[in-house]
DNA sequence: GCAAATGTATTGCATAAACCATATTTTAAC
DNA sequence: GTTAAAATATGGTTTATGCAATACATTTGC
């Protein structure tokens, strides 16, 4: 792995906005390595910035009475991560925690509203992501609200994979602990690893410890759209 | 009630654009009537326009399986209807259906693009907004994953009650159907039925119908922090 | 003004899924 | 390399909540 991944092409920020700006980018940025379980932010901290993640994965969290939390998306590289921060409120409104070792570019707030006042299609780019994420927000909502667990849990393998993609075994390359799992279905551990396990029994899903592969994708769809 | 409440000052679109858009505003827009009960758009339709909503009250809304939805938000005037409209796909993610008689302000997609086009300062207001509707997504995704169905209810009537207002008697402005408060709060009617009569006699909310009067507001809050 | 549809009221019953308890294994830390 | 801390594994019990059934009331369309 490299010291630096930043290609200044890649990131939502290099690929939206002005080219011109990318040499004060280069400048600004601040590249950030994060050890595997290491806190990125904590809800509650004061905004500080806006990371855009280069290598590893994250999830973004979200925390309830006592040690109950809700995971509201994992991440990839590619992705933004701590946006929420930049509307009205100057506290971070989730937690972000590194699954794996990561990389960020870490872009204040002071030059990214600078970067906002003046290139105005980046600030429709990014406008239009913030219309996309709710778009899924609600979506996700919705399951969490109407779909029984079953579906739930099923759905978060399928995302998983989207997310993360498959190594060339066809195993997902982030491994997931069952509790986070629970933690993004919105349910226990307990039902989570009785669930895998019939899954597995039933050859739709194979475990090795934390790497799990999906064999019948279509199987699990069909999990989805009969949860009530 | 007027035939036209516009104002060109008080919705979101005139409040935060360039003053001298108004004027093409006002030849532009259109002024579009909804009875009680009636449908704005439906989850799945093409998406035209947005609307600024001027009076009345609307519930957006998602459908799943069968005849199940979750309501998404409730809205009063001076809110936005219809902004999920603007990410990349083309269709409503969702559905916006009028519970009383209202009246809202109709601006077409290809003249938004033109407004977001042209005024910097509206697109990232608009950007802004977008952050803070998300959050409070992701607020309502975690509620209804983790807190349990009573805190849910009793969030549901401190929601309704901050977004509709009371009336001289301290009820609420818009009556709200017991299944409508079940939409929101993820459950189904007789559990809300259940908990409103244990919540009448202990004096917490008085009911009369779909009008609703909360008596002892911090009660209610007692009840969403002890949920789970 | 009447019919049809929609919402309300009320109950017991069934059950999915949380909760509890406890043993073992894996992972992380010093 | 030992120990502490997570994470896994697995059963049994409990309970919150959804579901079915049925009667009545209210709203809305024609």
């Amino acid at each position: 792995m490299s010291t630096d991944a930043c290609d200044l092409s890649s990131c939502f920020l290099c690929a939206n906005c002005i080219p011109e700006w990318r040499e004060v980018i280069v400048v600004k940025k601040e590249t950030i390595h994060f050890k595997k379980g290491e806190l990125i932010f904590k809800e509650g901290d004061k905004v500080n910035g806006i990371y855009f993640l280069y290598s590893g994965a994250v999830k973004v969290h979200k925390q309830w009475v006592d040690q109950k939390e809700l995971i509201i998306r994992f991440t990839r590289q590619g992705d933004i991560v701590g946006h929420r921060g930049l509307a009205a409120g100057d506290l971070y409104p989730v937690s972000a925690t590194a699954l794996a070792a990561s990389e960020a570019c870490f872009i204040s707030n002071v030059f990214l509203e600078t970067i906002l006042k003046a290139d105005h299609s980046f600030t429709y780019r990014l406008m239009q992501f913030y219309s996309s994420e709710l778009q899924k927000a609600e979506m996700r909502m919705r399951n969490l609200a109407l779909m029984e667990v079953k579906g739930r849990i099923a759905e978060t393998l399928l995302e998983l994979l989207e997310v993360f993609g498959t190594n060339a075994e066809g195993y997902m390359t982030v491994p997931v602990t069952r509790q986070d799992i629970a933690a993004y279905a919105g349910t226990t551990y307990e039902t989570v690893f009785k669930f895998l396990k019939t899954l597995t029994t039933d050859k739709i899903i194979n475990t090795d410890g934390k790497h799990i592969k999906i064999n019948a994708e279509n199987k699990l769809r069909k999990i989805v759209k009969n949860a009530k």
